[in-house]
DNA sequence: GATCTAAGTTAGGCAGTCCTAACTTACGAT
DNA sequence: ATCGTAAGTTAGGACTGCCTAACTTAGATC
């Protein structure tokens, strides 16, 4: 159609390549290389087969790989990373808002389904239910042209007593931490307020809906939130 | 969770070995075991590789395999097939229904979704449409529990001049015929009469909503009808 | 600077699925 | 009965992607 431009349509990409690339994505994200063994851990694969398929994503122009320092992704890779992101994401708006899938539950799904749907069905999907801007654990969705920005948001671990913040994002990649996170009525969107915070990362005091709740460190530092102006009035522009 | 009965819980089967498997089932229909070319043409992949998979799948206990004589399905293998069916027709008749694709397009989808989609999802995809009882093409859905009852059809290329005929089913298999096939109007549900036929594998000419059409012997042979009762009344039962 | 260790890599395998080329078998025609 | 052909199979190879075991490297520690 539109002539010019990208020398292939990506040639298609196998399922585990996907995953890797995905993988990398989420990693370099702290702006460091993705480093073998976090990728390993990641896709809970062997090390050493992570090495193996560094050497193919390189010889696919899809990573720069220095030996021993880790990779990182081309504009190539980056953009079929983002590619997968947003199926990975469409997928787990579209079954939670069209086929009432509870959130804890759309992960393993759409991880299956990502590497199947043609981009037609991602984008009829993604229309169905309105184009949304986020995933059900609020992760941003990237567009069709394969635009991504991730607002900078804050660990609620980090946040001083007396704060009140938004919860914005939420892991997607455990279950039942998403069951429990959901009985806590801790969701994107709903504001929370931090009571008390124990010393030497101990356990955080929150008020949630007018109710009480204690959260440990480690979970509280996957909760994704943007700080709320003190009370009432709702936040400057 | 319920004790006893299968050895295994069919312990995940790889898509191409579903893919084997549908197209053994296909092929059976006739009642004759399915032939490793007839296979390979369905396929299309060299003879060779089925022969080695016929090995595999006998092995699985999928299928009996007499060499040089073709293979039929166990009771296994059959159900396997039938479950791949299942899923194959419900994402057929969910894109559709729910995502506005037009029938020329959803085999495609819905060879790769079928592989990758979990039992929840098909159950739920079948509920929110309604469950249908047959996908977009006429083909009958096979039950949860892997009941399927084919009704017996008749290709329109067997009626003699004069007949009418309700159209119930035609191949997915391509997609530009089931474009053609929707101009004409021949789709399932049509009531088409034939005006005449012309020997020795001539054309046949129809008329569908009063207008006239043609189409030749191999298109015919692919849609199949049930007869129906001279002229106005409708059908007993 | 030598050494230890964690991180990473290479070597060698295996399973699954496909291919081409060469051989074997079944079976209808003579 | 023989033979030719179409159908089917075996042999040998390629590729992806995973594994374990053994080795190498980078970088921190003394």
């Amino acid at each position: 159609m539109s002539a010019g431009r990208a020398p292939k349509v990506t040639a298609e990409l196998t399922g585990p390549v996907e995953d890797y690339l995905k993988a990398i994505y989420e990693l370099e994200r702290s702006g460091e290389p993705a480093e073998t063994n976090a990728i390993a851990r990641l896709l809970e694969i062997a090390p050493a087969s992570v090495s193996g398929m560094m050497r193919r994503l390189a010889e696919l122009r899809l990573i720069t790989h220095e030996r021993y320092r880790g990779a990182r992704l081309t504009p190539g890779g980056r953009r079929a990373a983002l590619k997968t992101l947003r199926r990975h994401r469409v997928i787990e708006a579209y079954l939670t808002s069209a086929l009432g899938y509870s959130w804890d539950l759309v992960h393993d799904e759409a991880e299956r389904l990502e590497h199947a749907a043609s981009d037609e069905l991602i984008d009829r999907m993604a229309e169905a239910i309105g184009e949304p801007a986020t995933d059900p654990h609020g992760a941003p969705i990237p567009t069709r042209e394969g635009r991504l920005d991730e607002p900078a948001l804050v660990p609620l671990a980090s946040l001083e007593p007396g704060r009140t913040a938004r919860v914005e994002r939420v892991s997607d990649r455990n279950a039942d931490r998403l069951r429990y996170l959901a009985e806590l009525g801790i969701v994107p969107g709903v504001d929370v307020r931090v009571v008390a915070r124990e010393p030497f990362e101990g356990p955080i005091a929150l008020e949630v809906h007018n109710a009480k709740r204690t959260v440990g460190p480690g979970l509280a530092s996957q909760i994704l939130v943007t700080l709320v102006a003190a009370k009432r009035p709702r936040p400057p522009r």
